[in-house]
DNA sequence: ACCTGAACACCGTTCAAGT
DNA sequence: ACCTGAACACCGTTCAAGT
């Protein structure tokens, strides 16, 4: 006899999103992300191939919420500053975005901003390799304090800006 | 009656660092440490706190060696380069370097050349930002490689190198 | 003083049985 | 067609019992 399903993809994506934000990627189990969308985990598995496809979906949506926090920002200081905020209210959904485990084509999407930025700025022969240094330091700052990485004190916040300013006189094109 | 070790510290950290690089952070299991240290698991407990704990003496291990790597080079862009050719050779080594599960003063005795070129770059009163913005461009970019986060095609090496040529020319004290 | 087998709670995953 | 309990293999960790 064939029966309605009882959950969907979207159920447990917004499941295990919710999880992620309050437990971590380490809260993320299967049985976790059943009980929120009103299921054993056993059938999560009609819907879903494995706990890594799992992931990829909750990385996925994370990208995506991330890409409309950012989608006002039209100059590279405020895009920054935009990624740097989501990353302190979602640090654990900002290290699932940036630790490859989402899918490619959602990853590329959310960058586009970034490049029109980098372009407005070092032109569009330089643009790929400027939007990848912006993006690369910006990525490497916020994981490294996310991580608690920077115990030498001094001002974290004089830090960032002193590299915006930097970072903008380097790329604007001559 | 007392019995003496039958393994350490040293060789529990040798066993880890050994099965992190073939069979990475994953891999890393009391149970194949403990085998590959000539004793059962629950053994390891006499030495270690717990999972973390190994996993952090790993990671101090391999910042070591990763300094060692690095200690040569006297200039900005031998420092990006050792560091990404290290990063290729051991790239479940680098990210857990990079991942903060090690020892606080570990990371910032491997991080102590990076401050030097910054200084001689950037001068004193900018070392710290200096140092913190390339530390945060070279991780990230790195660790977005290693990811596979470049999809967009464009050749990698000469993205590296653009950057490598930006922020010297946009540390260089003025 | 250290090592061990046995046990516990948990995890991801499979599968036959239900509806 | 989907959901479930039961089971399996694995994991980290504890602990009483051995030496």
């Amino acid at each position: 006899v064939p029966t309605p399903p009882r959950t969907s993809i979207a159920a447990i994506t917004a499941a295990g999103s919710e999880i992620l934000e309050t437990r971590g990627l380490q809260g993320l189990t299967m049985q976790a992300v059943a009980v929120a969308a009103g299921v054993r985990a056993p059938s999560l598995y009609k819907h879903v191939a494995d706990r890594d496809a799992l992931v990829g979906l909750v990385a996925d949506a994370a990208a995506l919420a991330l890409a409309a926090h950012l989608a006002p920002e039209d100059n590279l200081a405020g895009l920054a500053r935009a990624l740097r905020s989501w990353a302190t209210a979602h640090p654990h959904a900002y290290r699932l975005v940036f630790s490859g485990q989402g899918s490619p084509d959602v990853a590329a999407a959310a960058g586009a901003p970034v490049l029109a930025i980098a372009r407005g700025l070092a032109g569009s022969a330089d643009e790929l390799a400027a939007a990848r240094l912006v993006t690369a330091w910006a990525t490497g700052f916020i994981s490294m304090e996310l991580a608690g990485a920077f115990q030498l004190g001094g001002d974290v916040e004089a830090a960032f800006d002193y590299a915006l300013d930097r970072l903008t006189s380097a790329l604007t094109a001559r």
